[in-house]
DNA sequence: CTGAAAGCGCTTACAG
DNA sequence: CTGAAAGCGCTTACAG
């Protein structure tokens, strides 16, 4: 068969099929005003006859817009290597897509000021970028910012943890009330009925709190799911010095015996190792994160379990989708929950953070 | 400071710095002959003092060439669902990169049959593709069909299980020697040192059993380094149909009493937990991959612990690694753990697979 | 409401 | 050995 035209491709070939010009073309593609309805009917017609796809790679190139995404994580601090992680994240994905027009700013703050956060996320919002990404820790502020990004415009993703009702193009990052049900069934295991369970929360700020008691909150449904008689003390440390942890702790065991398992509900579980070293209790220690600090103790056995959740790959994601929903309006999964990895003292040196 | 001439861009100002034109500046920038060594000497200076690096959107664009992959896993079966989380891994993969410029052809060969994947190795090699993702399963041929790529130039990636020494461009998939030691402390945990553990592996193709025995290896060493005095049962069923395995358990079971813990090398577990419900054994069962066929028998507490490694992730990074790679010349890591997984009734509901 | 033309930053024949 | 020109499939002023 014949072609009585060599057959063009994309807009062209619709242009030609229409009768009209590319311009117009491109102006119902994009939903752009200026186009009677007769002709933007035909075209649309078209369009799906044909099942257009747009070429992104010319579009991109065409539209001459570089895409700015910003990222607002903790800076790292000497008191945990933690944030080391995600931000490596973000520039490896930083490093794979900046060929393709895509511009990483990057913002930390100190999380042990809510101010420090407040400055930043303005500075952010008056850039104006295409698209965010938060690692939130003192949630009225959070949310004070995410509500911005959403009266700009800007979609936003969150990770490492998650906020109240809120309208982000995704979250990814761990499922906090999860990892500690899986954390009191590793327990179980290994106590028996009389054995005292003793969480322990350390966080100078009370708004990073809320993350600690979503885990708290899962330990003890554990419990009370499996109908466990264990006796569940818990420890608030608010200051967050060796002395005082080490004070509030010692305390602690003098007035309880029977303490069997100490489950710290975030990364700081190495100062609890080293109290615990120092002071020879022979209980089982339970704690989060795959940093330096907990590693240690982890191969000279003080610590038994780390709860890890891939701090680095979250980050990664995150950057990623909201590069896939920008540059191709891919659809994003609203809710990414990275998988409970437990670390012991065997699989340690497999692990990939 | 003013500029003499509005600042170019790219090629462009290379050639005008460089006073040739911009097919000599593109000629030296892909090592193409017909430069003289001077104006080529001297473009290279230029690139390097500019920090050139090249629109990598611009240049898919005009190349007008289409990236083509191929991928060759085993076809799914009745005797097994495992095979459709990859396929669905590359489908996904191919949804976010079929609109730039990639094409993805998918081969399928029947695991029972070496003749069925010989050949379709030989129509991926004629073929010629850009790149290869395979999960290999019979070695000898396996092996034979990367030469063959090696020959052509094309880089493939492997997954789900290795080569032994092969030149690909990466692995992703678990670390099979690791996860039959993570088994090992599994089993260490729940059992005593007078209680007995079965191996089991079933498998037809004796090819595919190498994969099976590195788990069998690690789970040996485990005990072994850990000075257990278990004593470890094994047991080859190369008849994969119910009946058989039914006779070789009940055997097996008849003359060994104290058998405590049967752990299954591969997906094929529910087979083995079909038998030890309907004979209500006591025991504890484990067994790899999250399949429907062994979840129900998760949830009904006969399969206890399975090992897993989400093996639809897997191929779907696998082909993304083969696209960075080909359309970016990004680096790839050469080997990828996956991370190894452990799933119980209790976190099975949070698993994504 | 519509179209002609230039341009994004490259690659690819083709001509000399 | 080198360059002028067309083109990849889009978007963007600008003119009418």
């Amino acid at each position: 068969m014949k072609k009585s035209t060599t057959e063009l491709k994309g807009v062209k070939e619709i242009a030609r099929r229409a009768n009209v010009s590319i311009a117009t073309v491109d102006r119902v593609l994009h939903n752009r005003p200026g186009v009677s309805k007769q002709t933007k009917d035909k075209i649309n017609e078209i369009i799906i006859e044909l099942n257009y796809q747009p070429n992104l790679l010319a579009q991109r190139l065409a539209s001459r817009k570089t895409i700015r995404l910003a990222t607002l994580i903790p800076m790292g601090s000497k008191e945990t290597s933690y944030w080391e992680a995600p931000l490596s994240g973000i520039e490896q994905a930083e490093g794979e897509i900046n060929q393709l027009g895509i511009i990483i700013d990057k913002y930390f703050y100190d999380q042990n000021s809510s101010d420090s956060f407040t400055d930043q996320t303005k500075i952010i919002l008056e850039s104006n970028p295409d698209g965010v990404l938060l690692a939130p820790s003192f949630v009225e502020e959070s949310v004070k910012f995410t509500n911005g990004c959403t009266e700009l415009g800007i979609p936003y993703v969150l990770f490492n943890s998650d906020l109240p009702n809120n309208d982000s193009l995704s979250y990814i990052g761990p499922n906090l009330y999860q990892s500690g049900y899986l954390a009191a069934q590793l327990i179980s295991y290994l106590i028996s009925d009389k054995d005292k369970v003793l969480i322990v929360n350390i966080s100078k700020e009370i708004d990073n709190r809320h993350h600690l008691l979503k885990k708290e909150e899962g330990t003890r449904a554990y419990f009370k799911d499996h109908h466990k008689p264990n006796d569940i003390l818990k420890l608030d440390i608010k200051q967050t010095d060796y002395k005082s942890i080490e004070e509030t702790l010692s305390e602690t065991f003098r007035e309880n015996d029977n303490i069997k398992v100490v489950f710290v509900t975030n990364s700081r579980v190495s100062w609890v190792a080293r109290y615990i070293d120092e002071s020879k209790k022979d209980v089982i220690l339970i704690g989060f994160d795959f940093l330096k600090e907990n590693l240690e103790y982890v191969n000279n056995g003080v610590i038994d379990f780390l709860i890890c959740q891939k701090p680095k790959e979250q980050a990664y994601r995150g950057v990623m989708s909201l590069y896939k929903h920008l540059a191709f309006s891919l659809p994003v999964e609203k809710v990414h929950f990275m998988p409970i990895d437990i670390v012991t003292k065997v699989n340690c040196p497999y692990y990939q953070n």
